[in-house]
DNA sequence: CGCATTTTGTATGTAAACATATCATTTGCA
DNA sequence: TGCAAATGATATGTTTACATACAAAATGCG
């Protein structure tokens, strides 16, 4: 037996990739339990572009997508779906004819002012096991790292 | 204008939930772009399936769920992507027939010797941005956090 | 101006990710 | 023992998530 060792490998559960995944399964699973417990049917990416549009009313969909990190085909579908719901608007934009301006419909906004607060709230409950000062760090470090990222990323040719 | 205000809203970038995903994109790039590099192929999931079957051989399909905390569904769909490929085996286990016991194949292990290391060494890479005491501070707060949802659900009734 | 290049949105295909339902089998208990 | 309840896998449907390719339109440069 060539490999028998007290320790074949790293644990999964030490490793950067795995803990993040399961931090992003939690976070989506209380989004969407609380949520839902509000009355909501909404997920966390549609409320994300229901924030940038209400914050930019008439954005287009590439515009949409890079403020929030998002692939464009990715905000294309949930725009798509966020129509259908009839919380959003997609109008042809007149300074260029490739270009969709997204704003909310009036069932959008008042969708997007209930949602808010919900939102807001659960944030609390996505990191459970820390103490309000680790939960404030955590966020820091994740800020610092996502920021670096995207510095990086606005720096490249 | 009655919602005139310097800061409307919360901004995206300082929710955890946004952060978390955004960490999460990151982390499943750097995943395949060094994997894709090293000349492999495959994805976070079915390393992380590899890595279980490795340690502990002849899992059935939901065991090994529960071990890297996924649905048992998705499993399925992953496990029926890694026989393609002919890395996995099922077998109908004989104490249960319900039960389908996973092992991987004499490519699949060769396939895992591969990627293991290359994937230890991507973990570096995934929180760019943070000195190796921040990224050390992050991974704690990640893992208490994990585990403090991982006991939760265990008392659950 | 004219045309190569870039950009916007969409289409297509693949792979998660999970809820829900279903079927076969096993288990627990009255 | 017999049958209700639980469990393992699969099927189905929805929503991300992204790569790649494409058509239409805009831009930039010689």
């Amino acid at each position: 037996m060539i490999d028998e060792r007290i320790e074949p490998t790293t644990p999964l559960e030490s490793l950067a990739g795995h803990l993040i995944r399961r931090l992003h399964q939690t976070s989506t699973q209380v989004f969407q339990s609380q949520t839902k417990a509000a009355g909501l049917d909404l997920t966390p990416v549609q409320f994300a572009a229901m924030k940038a549009v209400h914050e930019a009313p008439g954005i287009d969909q590439a515009s949409l997508a890079a403020r929030i990190a998002y692939d464009r085909a990715t905000i294309g579908g949930v725009i798509d779906r966020l129509e259908q719901k009839g919380w959003v608007q997609r109008t042809i934009s007149l300074r260029d004819r490739r270009a969709r301006e997204v704003t909310l419909t009036k069932a959008g906004k008042r969708v997007f002012a209930e949602a808010l607060p919900v939102v807001q709230d659960l944030q609390a409950d996505i990191l459970p096991g820390l103490s309000p000062d680790e939960h404030r760090l955590f966020l820091e470090l994740a800020q610092k790292s996502t920021l670096g990222r995207d510095s990086l990323a606005s720096l490249a040719p």
